[in-house]
RNA sequence: GGCGCCAUAGCCAAGUGGUAAGGCAGAGGUCUGCAAAACCUUUAUCACCGGUUCGAAUCCGGUUGGCGCCUCCA
């Protein structure tokens, strides 16, 4: 069996087949770094992240690269605003991008290029498009011709003409054509500028992305990944840069994943109504919106809220107490298992059912229902009189590998202090003692102190409520 | 105008030709000193109309209702 992956470009779902065989360059288009991520900039790294766990999970090495847009129209607006400068301002949302994806669960990627350290590598890439007869400069800007380019629209499926309707054509414009769109932009006064041969300016908005792939990955990535609404231009455009300077594709495999909804209404600055990791997260276990927004096929759209995510939170809840059963019962357990066998098999043909899902263009919502399943037959397992610390063990750690694949993380209970122990058995004895008065006092007690007490057969378990 | 998406139980959500996964909530039950956790039972002819097929939620056509992109945006 192979990973099979939808390709926006085909419109298909495609065997997944990498350049380099066991290898993986996937590159994913980062911030704009001028504010704190809100949580339709969360799904992608999300997901993507989550892409890359199972690559890596199915045995690939996967170079993972994802930029910082570290200058542009927005920040130095954003930058004037705040009387800060552009390099202090951005450096302070790069740290908060990485304190909050790490709130997510998201690994950072292999290399994290900032437009602002890669200049000269865009200059070359403009001039070569420019050699080339692609771009031309125009009052100190650059531009893309985007007629000459063969092929422009195959990604959002647009006839060229179709888009020349749509195309906005601005007052005092410098273009040849309304569909060409700059790749340099000359500065304006007291603007954060770099010397080039067509004087003082900045990347324009799309190369960036073209010339830092190719830099750190080379000329034909594997994935190419995204949010929906990059599909066009931005994607669109990046393809016409970096095929008319190789010659070669620019991505075999696009991915795009769906927006976020609130109350079914797109996510937008202009509505008003995004939210900030920064901060929802201070409200709301940031794992509990990562098993949300997994538990959503990625392409699909999501709605956000409150009691969409508290049901997402009690559902980790039953996957977190099967497994924290599964603990306690190990830790009390005697090796007596009758059945492994069985057992071992069931838990088998549950890790292979997840990779089924899994390799299905990334299914989370169906790799979670398997996680369910997992619960459900450990919940049996737990009925047995008898465990066998072998098959304790497979259901543990087929739970920790699925869950390290989604990127929760089951968190280790922490000790209990000596005098809570001291509690626990004294209640053990009071039961025994048949003073249950005794043991429901105790009991109370400790979940004022929010440890929660539950009777089995094989013993008293505890957790953290 | 062009390109495209969606409509599945009270809620969320898989499923893209063989007779409806999973979770949450609800109801009843089992276990338990009580509780908790768990387990069992229970809740859908898949927006509507027509067609293709031995057979469709799944394919085709149409209708209705939502929505996205085409312009900065994940």
């Amino acid at each position: 069996m192979s990973i099979q992956i939808y390709n926006t470009l085909t419109r298909k779902k495609e065997e997944f087949t990498p350049i380099e065989p066991g290898k993986v360059k996937m590159y994913v288009c980062g911030p704009t770094v001028y504010n704190y991520i809100h949580i339709g900039n969360a799904r992608p790294v999300i997901v993507f992240d989550t892409v890359r766990r199972y690559l890596m999970f199915r045995g690939y090495d996967v170079h993972y690269v994802s930029n910082f847009t570290d200058v542009d129209d927005k920040i130095i607006k954003a930058a004037n605003e705040l009387k800060e400068d552009v390099h202090t301002l951005t450096e302070r949302f790069i740290q908060a991008y990485f304190e909050d994806i790490a709130a997510l669960g998201a690994e950072k990627a292999t290399l994290h290029p900032r437009v602002t350290e890669n200049i000269d590598t865009i200059i070359e890439f403009i001039q070569t498009l420019i050699d080339k007869g692609y771009a031309y400069e125009s009052g100190g800007d650059v531009y893309f011709r985007t007629r000459r380019f063969q092929g422009y629209g195959k990604l959002s499926h647009q006839s060229i003409d179709e888009l020349q309707i749509g195309a906005r054509i601005e007052v005092g414009e410098k273009k040849e054509d309304p569909l060409d769109f700059v790749l340099w932009k000359a500065a304006k006064e007291n603007e954060i500028k770099w010397s080039s041969p067509w004087g003082d300016g900045r990347p324009g908005w799309h190369i960036e992305c073209s010339a830092l792939a190719r830099k750190y990955l080379g000329d034909t990535l594997d994935i190419h990944a995204g949010g929906q609404d990059l599909a066009f231009p931005h994607h669109e455009n990046e393809i016409a840069q970096s095929e008319a300077l190789t010659g070669k594709p620019f991505a075999n495999y696009w991915m795009h994943n769906g927006y976020i909804n609130i109350d079914n209404e797109k996510m937008s600055k202009s509505l008003g109504n995004f939210i900030l990791v920064h901060d929802i997260i201070q409200e709301l276990n940031p794992q509990v919106l990562r098993f949300f927004m997994l538990s959503v096929h990625y392409r699909h759209p999501i709605n956000f809220s409150r009691e969409l995510v508290e049901n997402a939170a009690k559902s980790l809840e039953r996957l977190k107490t099967s497994f924290q059963n599964l603990q306690h019962r190990k830790e009390i357990s005697v090796n007596l298992g009758e059945n492994d066998e069985k057992w071992l098999k069931i838990i088998q043909s549950l890790h292979d059912e997840f990779v089924k899902e899994m390799d299905d263009d990334f299914n989370t919502a169906n790799g979670i229902s398997v996680l369910f399943e997992l619960a459900k037959q450990a919940n049996y397992y737990l009925m047995e009189k008898n465990s066998s610390v072998e098959v304790l063990d497979a259901f543990i750690n087929k739970f920790k590998d699925f869950f390290s694949v989604l990127g929760i993380t089951i968190e280790e209970q922490e000790l209990l202090d000596e005098e809570i122990e001291a509690l626990i058995e004294q209640r053990i004895q009071a039961r025994k003692d048949r003073n249950f008065t005794l043991a429901d006092e105790i009991r109370d007690r400790l979940k004022e102190q929010n440890i929660i007490l539950e009777d089995t057969p094989q013993g008293t378990r505890w957790k953290r409520g």
